[in-house]
DNA sequence: TGTACATCAGTGAACGCGCGTTCACTGATGTAC
DNA sequence: TGTACATCAGTGAACGCGCGTTCACTGATGTAC
C-alpha cells in the first residue's frame, strides 16, 4: 500500500466515478464521499488526489453517466429498422426499466433539480456534458436546419426527462405504468411517427 | 413563553410549511429543520409539536406549494381572453420569472428528483396532493373525454416541470433564455394553438 | 543500467460542523367540576 | 362563574451520527544523474 503507478491510478479514479455516478443517480447527489470511496473499495481519504471537492465529482460522474446514456440510445438507433431511429430512442427511454433503475439510466432525469443548484463554476462544465450529450444525438432529431434539430433535442430531452422524474413520485405502481404508456405515446406520436406506417 | 391558543398554534404551523415551501424550492429538500424554524422566528425543539418528522413537512410544504402554484395558475387563464386559457397558462409556467425563481414557483420542477427517493408512505400522500392539483386545472386541459385530458395534463406538466428543471443547470443565461422560448413555442403551438387566431 | 532521492496514491485519524430527533422544563391555555 | 388541575406549544441542551475536508504517515513508483 503506497504509490501506484499512473495506469493503477486511471483505473481507481475511473472506478470512483463509476461508482459515484451509480450512487449519485440512485439516491441523489447528497451520498457520502465516503460511501463512495467505500463502493469504490477505497478509504475516504484518498479522494483529494483525484478531485478537488465533491462538485468536480458530480461533475465527472454525470458526464458518465451521459456518455453511457447516449451509447444507449445510439444503440438502440441502430439496431432500429431505418427511419425509426428516433423512434427506438424514445422507446428506449421511456421504459419501465428506466423509471425503476435510475442507477443505470439518465443523469438529468435523476438530478436535474441537485444540477440546477450547483454553484456557476461546476453548472458551467455541465454546459459542455450537455453540448456534448447534444452532440452524439442531434443526428437522430427532426428538423430540417440544426437550429430545429436543437430545439426539437431540447424539447424531448427535458421533457422525457421530466416524465420519468415526475412518473418515480408516483406511490402507485399500476397508475404509473399506465402514465408512462401515455407519455410514451404522446412523444412518439409528436416526434417519431411523421409519416403513415 | 408557554403554551399557545388553538389559533396560535395553527398559525405557527402555517408558518412552518410556508418557509419550508420556499427554502425547499430554493434549496432543496436537504434544508435543515433548524432552518425552516429559524426562518419561521422559532426554534428547532418545537418542530416535533407539528410534525411526526421531516418527511411529513416536505409533504405539506409539497401540498402548499402546489395550491399556490394552481392558483397562480388559475389566475393566468381567468384574465385570458376566451379561448386563450391554456396558452396563459403554459406561457405563465414558462416564463423567465420561474426559471429564476423556484422558491415562488413549481415544487414538481424544483424537486421532482428528491420527491421520487422519498419512503413509500410520503409518496403515497404525495399521489393525493398532486391528483389534486391536477383536479384544480384538468378543465383547462384539451380533449374530449376525461382520460384524454388527464393524458394531456401529465405530460404537459411532466414536460414543462422537466424544461424549467433542465435549463436551471444551463449556466448561460443567454442560452437559458433562447431554449425556454423554444420550448414555450412548443407547448403552446402543440396544446395550446388548436384553431388559427 | 544502476543508484539516490523526490513524488505521491492510498490510509486512517482528526477537524469543525450540521443533521434529525429526543427530552426535561416553563407556564399559559384548556377542561372538568 | 370560579377554581383546580391536566395539557401541551415552545425553549434550549443534548443524543448519536455523518458530512466535506485536511493531514501526517507509508512505501512503492517515477525521475535525474
Amino acid at each position: 500500500m503506497a504509490r501506484r503507478t499512473a495506469a493503477e491510478k486511471a483505473d481507481t479514479h475511473a472506478a470512483i466515478v463509476r461508482q459515484a455516478a451509480k450512487l449519485f443517480r440512485e439516491r441523489g447527489s447528497g451520498v457520502g464521499i465516503a460511501d463512495v470511496m467505500d463502493y469504490a473499495g477505497l478509504t475516504h481519504g484518498g479522494f483529494y488526489r483525484h478531485f478537488e471537492n465533491k462538485d468536480d465529482l458530480i461533475v465527472e460522474a454525470v458526464s458518465l453517466a451521459l456518455h453511457e446514456l447516449s451509447e444507449r440510445l445510439m444503440r438502440a438507433a441502430e439496431h432500429a429498422e431505418p427511419g425509426h431511429e428516433l423512434e427506438a430512442i424514445i422507446t428506449a427511454y421511456l421504459s419501465t426499466d428506466h423509471l425503476a433503475h435510475p442507477e443505470t439510466w439518465c443523469a438529468i432525469a435523476a438530478l436535474a433539480g441537485d444540477l440546477g443548484r450547483l454553484p456557476a463554476r461546476a453548472r458551467k462544465r455541465l454546459d459542455i456534458v450537455l453540448a456534448e450529450y447534444m452532440q452524439r444525438l442531434i443526428d437522430y432529431m427532426p428538423g430540417s436546419t440544426i437550429d430545429e434539430q436543437r430545439g426539437n433535442f431540447i424539447v424531448l430531452t427535458s421533457g422525457m426527462a421530466g416524465a420519468i422524474a415526475m412518473l418515480r413520485v408516483f406511490g402507485d405502481k399500476a397508475a404509473r405504468e399506465a402514465a408512462l404508456s401515455n407519455v410514451r405515446d404522446f412523444y412518439l406520436k409528436t416526434f417519431s411517427l411523421r409519416a403513415i406506417d
